[in-house]
RNA sequence: GGCGACGUGGCGAAGAGGCCUAACGCGGGGGUCUGCAAAACCCCUAUUCGUCGGUUCGAAUCCGACCGUCGCCUCCA
């Protein structure tokens, strides 16, 4: 079986046939970097990882670039209540975007342009335009699409261009358009607002164009997969379809891949509501990297996701049950022949797990399948009937599959000195039958986020995974 | 108002004509194991899939109506 994806354009999933066979090239549709990012933002952005991270497991080369938009009204704004530079504002919650990425296990994209680092491509591009007729020039500078020469527009998000003209609204720095629904490419240049000089004229980018402009220099005018959350749809992707092929005379993008919202009290987490949460508090507050990670990919992309209090102490222990198997494995020693039928047991279990992310990232049959297996695996342990080098494999296994979804413990870290000193009186006491001793150990270790338990094959340890709660 | 998505157990969620007396995770109850725990395993926890009709030998899955929730149509992941 292939990889099916569904396509956000023709409402079909369709198997993924990349331009170049064997290399897929994907756009994510990242971060406006005017303040922090919330855990619905990193909803979408993990779906974009998971998908890179499986396509990459399938043994497909991908190239993955994710924009920083680093100039646009919010930044402005944002600056000059700080009065500091929009470059210093965008540096910061950059730099910010990326620590918070990175504590999430998102893979690092090959590729993380900047708008103001592409000036001369998305003037390039608004030129190209101007010299198509799709593009005009209003008094101040600005340069606008013109829709009515663009007879497309509108499939993406299955609007009827005629209808937008009902409840129109027109921005302040939108007079002098000749149509309402026209969108603006490059706004001109404005009193406090930076602006870069440019063969269509100073002024800075406008809201869309930026994405066309680095997708298009980093993946090429026709490209695979574009990501991002379902609100992008419109205008967003809508306008950067117009504006890549009215210019390129190509195909955009193959397929447009979309991440439903994430809820929270019943609706759509988003900062002009403000019931949002943002990864740096969740993490202060105890929440485990891991458990906040599961939590937000374990629903399909495509589905709401309700973020409750109980979704990270539920996401905390599904993943502390694949954290305690590994551990398991790990301290697990028995001299006895290998079981016949393991490689079976794991095949099949990959054969579920591949069949559920080739059926459009479909995470849930997946999950299923990763946790049959480890039931199977819990149980063939309990049974003593795997050897030594069984238990290896087995882990081997999980940690190939747990490549995709990036959630289990790393291989038995070094432990603080101080804990390891701890570990090792307990383990004295208990074979001196000093319980008092060993379950006092045992109660301080979890208190530092040890779990310490007793097996036959001795003591062993893991770190738990918190929910915060 | 226009367009679209969705409604499955206590919670999350898969399943899209017969393998469903409904996967998987969380939670709850009982048990086994253990110095005690923990982890793990075993059993139980939806004869039922928003409601009402229809199609069919057969429907959670198809059709219709209704009720409800959410999203987009404006900056937004």
């Amino acid at each position: 079986m292939t990889v099916r994806l569904a396509d956000t354009l023709t409402g079909e999933v369709r198997p993924l046939e990349p331009l170049e066979p064997g290399h897929v090239r994907v756009y994510t549709c990242g971060p406006t970097v005017y303040g922090p990012a919330h855990i619905g933002n990193f909803r979408s952005f993990l779906f974009a990882d998971l998908l890179v991270r499986y396509l990459r497991y399938r043994g497909l080369r991908v190239t993955w670039a994710m924009n920083l938009t680093d100039i646009d009204d919010k930044i402005i704004r944002g600056a000059a209540a700080e009065g500091v530079s929009t470059g210093e504002l965008a540096d910061r919650y950059a730099t910010r975007f990326l620590a918070d990425a990175s504590a999430l296990g998102m893979t690092r994209p090959d590729v993380l342009p900047r708008a103001t680092e592409h000036i001369p491509q998305i003037a390039d591009l608004v030129a190209r335009l101007r010299d198509a007729g799709h593009a005009y020039q209003t008094e101040d500078g600005s340069w606008f699409f013109r829709i009515a020469s663009w007879p497309a527009y509108g499939r993406l998000a299955r609007l009827d261009p005629e209808a937008m003209r009902v409840g129109e609204r027109v921005e302040s720095d939108e007079y002098g358009k000749d149509d309402v629904r026209d969108f603006a490419l490059w706004k001109g240049p404005k009193p406090g607002e930076p602006s870069w000089d440019t063969p269509i004229g100073p002024g800075r980018p406008g809201w869309h164009i930026e994405c066309s402009a680095m997708s298009m220099t980093h993946l090429g005018p026709s490209f695979d997969i574009h990501t991002g959350g379902v609100d992008l749809v419109f205008p967003h992707h809508e306008d950067e379809i117009a504006q890549s092929e009215a210019a390129t005379g190509k195909p955009f993008v193959r397929t447009w891949m979309h991440c439903a919202h994430l809820r929270l009290g019943g609706e759509k987490m988003a900062k002009s509501k403000g019931n949002i949460e943002r990864v740096a508090d969740l993490l202060a507050a105890g929440v485990s990297p891991r458990a906040l990670r599961y939590a937000l990919i374990s629903v399909h992309y495509r589905a709401p996701l309700n973020y409750t209090d109980e979704s990270l102490p539920a996401a905390a222990a599904a993943v502390d049950r694949l954290d305690a198997l590994l551990a398991a494995l790990a301290a697990y020693r028995e001299d006895r022949a290998d079981d016949s039928t393991l490689p079976g047991l794991l095949s099949g279990v990959r054969a579920g797990f591949e069949a559920g992310l080739d059926d459009d990232l479909n995470i849930s049959e997946a999950l299923a399948a990763l946790f049959e297996g480890v039931r199977e695996l819990n149980r063939r342990l309990a049974d003593r009937t795997l050897s030594t080098a069984d238990a290896a494999h087995a882990a081997t296994f999980l940690r190939e599959l747990d490549a995709v979804l990036g959630v289990a413990a790393p291989p038995a870290d070094e432990l603080e000195p101080e804990l390891a000193a701890m570990l090792e009186a307990r383990a004295a006491a208990r074979s001196a039958r000093q319980w008092a001793e060993s379950d006092r150990l045992r109660d301080e270790l979890a208190e530092r986020g040890i779990a310490v338990e007793d097996t036959r094959d001795g003591q062993r340890w893991r770190r738990t995974v918190a929910s915060g709660g």
